[in-house]
RNA sequence: GGCCCCGUCGUCUAGCGGCCUAGGACGCCGCCCUCUCAAGGCGGUAGCGCGGGUUCAAAUCCCGUCGGGGCUACCA
C-alpha cells in the first residue's frame, strides 16, 4: 500500500460529532490541526459529522461553535463560512453518499451482506472462535441467486467494504511505520439496510471529496485506519479521488488513573474551565503541551509562536495526562502577561455573574476595578479567583460581613485595642492615600502598641476586607475610601 | 481473547549513538523578600521498567520480556 503524493497545498480538517459539551481532548485535536494548517499556510476544513440522529443535537453543535469562537480557532471552510465543498454538515449530504455508495457497489468494491450480528456470532461460536473476532466475511461471494433468495425471505442487506487480502501499511506522521496484517480487519459495514451511511463511510468519502491531504486525529482511531485506507483505494479506483491522505495519530489525553479522560470527568469539559476563568490563551497553551513542546526550556508561548514552530513529526506518541495544576500555572502566567486594562476587562463578566456588578457597570465601578486590578492580577491563577479578592470593594455596604472563620481568628478580644488605635489613627489621616494610611497605621500600631506588623495588620485587614488573605492592605483601604474603611472598623469593634 | 499503540523525575516533556555525573516546567520542600496571600529570587527533592544483544561508546539502534493503554457496533 502506498500513499500517493498529494497536491501541494495542505488541507487539514477536524470533524467532530456534536454529541455533548466540547471535550478538551477534542479541542487539543482541533488545535493541532489548526496549528498544522496555519504553519504550512494551508487550509483548515471544519466538518460536522452528524450522521447519528439519535446522539447528535443542535445544542451540541452550537456549543462547538461557541467553544471555537471563544478560543479564536478559525477555519477556512465549514459551517458559517461556507466553501467550495458545502454543505459541511453530513446530515445535509445524504445524496452524495447515496451516489458514491451506488458506484462503489456497481464496481464490486462494496457488497450486500445479509448476515445479522446474531448469525455472525453463532457461526463464530460454532467454529470454536471468539465472537469478538467480528464479522466473518461470509457474504462476500453470495451469488445473484442467493441474494434474491434472501431478499425473498424479507431480508434487507447492509453494504460492506471488501477489504484487500494483503497487509495494510502506512507511515504515521507521529508514529512512523504501522502495519496491519491481512485478514485482521473484517469487512466493515458502510451503509445500513435502510440506506443510512455510517461514519466509516462518510468520513473518508468527505475527506476525499474535500481534498484533505493530512488527517490528524486521536490515537483511539488508529485501529480504524486500515479500513479507511482500503476505502480510499476503492474511491481511487472509481475515480472519486487521486490520492490517499497522510495520517497522524495524536496521543490520547488521559485523566486520573491512566484511562482516557472521560466525558463524565468535569476536567474534560472545556466550559468548566472557562467558567473557572481560564484564558483562551492559557487553555490553548496548556493543551499544546499535551504531546508537543516548543523548546527544551520553555513552555509558555503564544499561538503565533506555536504556529511558527509547530512540527507534526515532533509530536510525542505518548499518552498525556491532563494536569489541572499545571494547566492553572500556565494560565496564571498568561494572566500576568495581560495588560492592566485587558485584565480588568476580562474580569467584568465574572463580576457580573457573581452579582457584584450589574449588566452594565458604572464608571465608578470600573474606576475602582481599574484600581484594584493590578493588585490582584499577580495573585490569581484563574479569573474567578479574583471575584472573592475584590468582593469587599463592590459588595453593598449593608451586606458586608467578615468571613466567620477570619473573624474568629483575627477579631477576638485582643483585637479591640488594635482596632481602637487604628480608628483613631485613620480618622486623623489628612490625605487618604496608601502612603499616609501606611504611615498612620505603622505609627499607631507598630510603634504605639509595639505590635509585630503581621499581628497588627491582621485585625485591620479582616475588619475591612473580610478575609485573612487580601490584596495589599494600604492600597485596599485607599480604594475602599475613608468612610467605608472607618465604618467597617467601628462595626468590627462593637 | 484478537489487532494496534506506548514505556525518561509524581505529572508534562527535552533527548533522535559520544555535548547526559539526563535539561526544563508543574508539584512538593527549604531559604530570601514581605502588612496577609501571591508574584519574584535562590536552593533542594525525584526519572531512563527489566533482560539480552549491536557498538570503542546506548536513555538513544535491535530482540525479548514485563507493564500500561486504545480498539474490537448496522456510535462517532
Amino acid at each position: 500500500m502506498s500513499n500517493a503524493t498529494h497536491p501541494g497545498e495542505v488541507r487539514a480538517r477536524f470533524s467532530p460529532s456534536p454529541t455533548g459539551t466540547p471535550h478538551v481532548g477534542l479541542i487539543r485535536t482541533v488545535l493541532f490541526n489548526w496549528a498544522f494548517a496555519r504553519h504550512h499556510g494551508g487550509k483548515l476544513v471544519f466538518r460536522i459529522e452528524d450522521t447519528d440522529a439519535a446522539r447528535d443535537s443542535e445544542d451540541s453543535y452550537r456549543a462547538l461553535l461557541d467553544a471555537l469562537r471563544w478560543l479564536r480557532l478559525d477555519w477556512d471552510e465549514g459551517p458559517e463560512v461556507g466553501g467550495p465543498h458545502a454543505p459541511y454538515r453530513q446530515s445535509e449530504r445524504s445524496e452524495t453518499y447515496r451516489e458514491i455508495a451506488r458506484r462503489l457497489l456497481e464496481a464490486g468494491e462494496l457488497y450486500e451482506s445479509f448476515s445479522t450480528s446474531e448469525e455472525v456470532e453463532a457461526r463464530r461460536r460454532a467454529a470454536g472462535q471468539d465472537p469478538k473476532l467480528g464479522y466473518d466475511n461470509a457474504d462476500r461471494e453470495l451469488t445473484e441467486q442467493q441474494r434474491s433468495q434472501l431478499r425473498a425471505e424479507g431480508r434487507e442487506p447492509v453494504l460492506r467494504l471488501r477489504m484487500p487480502d494483503e497487509d495494510i501499511a502506512f507511515t504515521d506522521l507521529v508514529r512512523g511505520e504501522v502495519v496491519f496484517r491481512a485478514g485482521s480487519v473484517p469487512d466493515p459495514v458502510l451503509v445500513r439496510a435502510n440506506g443510512a451511511p455510517l461514519y466509516p463511510f462518510t468520513n473518508p468519502v468527505d475527506d476525499a471529496l474535500m481534498g484533505i491531504t493530512h488527517v490528524l486525529r486521536g490515537e483511539d482511531l488508529l485501529p480504524s485506519t486500515p479500513r479507511q485506507i482500503a476505502l480510499y483505494g476503492a474511491l481511487r479506483r472509481i475515480g472519486v479521488t487521486t490520492f490517499t491522505p497522510l495520517f497522524g495519530h495524536l496521543p490520547l489525553v488521559r485523566g486520573e488513573g491512566n484511562k482516557k479522560l472521560s466525558k463524565r470527568d468535569p476536567e474534560s469539559n472545556l466550559f468548566h474551565h472557562r467558567e473557572r476563568g481560564f484564558l483562551p490563551e492559557g487553555m490553548l497553551n496548556y493543551l499544546a503541551l499535551l504531546g508537543w513542546a516548543i523548546a527544551e526550556d520553555r513552555d509558555v508561548f503564544t499561538m503565533e509562536e506555536m504556529v511558527a514552530a509547530f512540527d507534526i513529526s515532533r509530536v510525542s506518541a505518548n499518552p498525556a495526562r491532563f494536569d489541572q495544576k499545571k494547566a492553572e500555572a500556565i494560565n496564571a502566567e498568561h494572566i500576568r502577561r495581560l495588560s492592566e486594562s485587558d485584565f480588568v476587562d476580562r474580569l467584568v463578566p465574572y463580576l457580573i455573574s457573581a452579582k457584584l456588578f450589574p449588566e452594565t457597570p458604572s464608571d465608578e465601578q470600573m474606576a475602582l476595578l481599574a484600581g484594584i486590578g493590578p493588585l490582584v492580577r499577580e495573585r490569581v491563577t484563574v479569573l474567578s479567583d479574583a471575584v472573592e479578592m475584590v468582593r469587599f470593594l463592590f459588595v453593598r455596604e449593608e451586606e458586608f460581613a467578615p468571613e466567620p472563620a477570619a473573624a474568629g481568628k483575627a477579631l477576638g478580644a485582643d483585637a479591640e485595642p488594635v482596632l481602637d488605635a487604628a480608628i483613631v489613627a485613620l480618622d486623623g489621616v489628612a490625605e487618604w492615600t496608601a502612603a499616609s494610611i501606611e504611615e498612620a497605621l505603622r505609627v499607631a500600631l507598630i510603634e504605639g502598641l509595639g505590635l509585630k506588623p503581621r499581628k497588627a495588620f491582621a485585625a485591620v485587614r479582616v475588619a475591612t476586607s473580610g478575609r485573612t488573605v487580601s490584596p495589599p492592605l494600604y492600597e485596599s483601604l485607599e480604594l475602599l475610601g475613608r468612610e467605608r474603611s472607618l465604618s467597617r472598623l467601628r462595626r468590627a469593634r462593637s
